[in-house]
DNA sequence: GCCACTGTTAGCAT
DNA sequence: CATGCTAACAGTGG
């Protein structure tokens, strides 16, 4: 389920991990992974230290000397996992790094095989058509801006928080409880909300998130981080996954509906369409 | 066994 | 530009 909390936990492990460590080998077992550059690069990267491991938008980006990055998207259900060194393969490890020394092996897992790798020039990643077409880091977008971008659209709130375009990294499980602690409803459209309501979401963006990360993500399924570590943002959830549940706001039931062709849970007597500028505390 | 559902998003039609 | 549908694939739960 890997959303932007979700990639952060990942990039931060991988760093803390890799930074400074030599690739031994990079062994690629299902090709289609691979979507820029030819498997005959991968083995060019024998010998060069990783120089950072970071994050944008859902995109894990590993840069390395010599000038080249691993940009991976996880899509549904890809990840990483450090393994002893020379541990064998599971059928869903779809790549295999090893280091020199003493660190462990790091396999990256994909049950869905949806996931994709850009192996990319460093001076290119930013360049690349879909990273490049990523909108701000919302942890990082000021307040002005968030207000400036989303009054121009027209959108619906649920579609609008999806689109990558707009903001980078935001999925389907944290949107819909950024609307929750809003307090609005997936169906309004952006351009109608009042200045305070745009406040209330920008507010929201960054506590869900922050919390989110802060708890390592969301374990909903079997996502894990590289140190097998399960996150525990699930147990904050207050919508996602809940239809039929009380709310945690009011004597209310949480719903499921399909909002542009996604799942989306939410209570309809705290979100209600019209204005509504009170946040729920948490 | 069958069917519906799942965290993403690119591509194409409307 | 917005929105809806499909496909890519595997596993799970009813």
């Amino acid at each position: 389920m890997p959303e932007l909390p979700e990639v952060e936990t990942f990039a931060r492990s991988l760093e803390r991990a890799l930074r400074g460590r030599r690739v031994a080998s990079v062994r690629l077992l299902f090709r289609p992974l691979l979507r820029t550059g030819s498997p005959a690069l991968l083995s060019r990267l024998k010998g060069w230290k990783v120089e950072s491991v970071g994050r944008r938008g859902k995109y894990l980006i590993i840069r390395f000397e010599g000038g080249l990055s691993f940009a991976f998207h996880l899509k549904m259900t890809g990840g990483f996992q450090f393994v002893p060194k020379g541990a064998s393969p599971d059928k869903q490890t779809r790549l295999i790094f090893t280091f020199r020394g003493v660190t462990p092996d790091l396999h990256f897992r994909d049950t869905r095989k949806f996931a994709r790798l850009y192996a990319l020039r460093t001076e290119a990643v930013a360049g690349f058509p879909s990273i490049a077409a990523l909108g701000p880091e919302p942890l990082e977008v000021s307040l002005e801006d968030f207000a400036r971008l989303i009054r121009r659209r027209k959108g619906r709130l649920k579609s609008l928080l999806l689109n990558q375009a707009f903001l980078a990294g935001i999925g389907n499980i944290y949107a819909d409880e950024i609307l929750f602690r809003s307090r609005l409803h997936p169906l309004r459209k952006a351009s109608t909300l009042r200045q305070e309501e745009i406040e209330c979401l920008w507010e929201s963006i960054r506590f869900v998130l922050r919390r989110a990360i802060a708890r390592g993500g969301s374990s909903i399924r079997d996502y894990a981080d590289s140190e097998g570590r399960r996150g525990s943002f699930q147990e904050s959830h207050r919508v996602y996954g809940r239809e039929g549940e009380p709310c945690a706001g009011c004597e209310g039931l949480i719903v499921r509906r399909v909002i542009g062709g996604r799942a989306s849970f939410f209570c309809p007597k705290c979100q209600k369409k019209g204005h509504s500028p009170f946040a729920i505390g948490h």
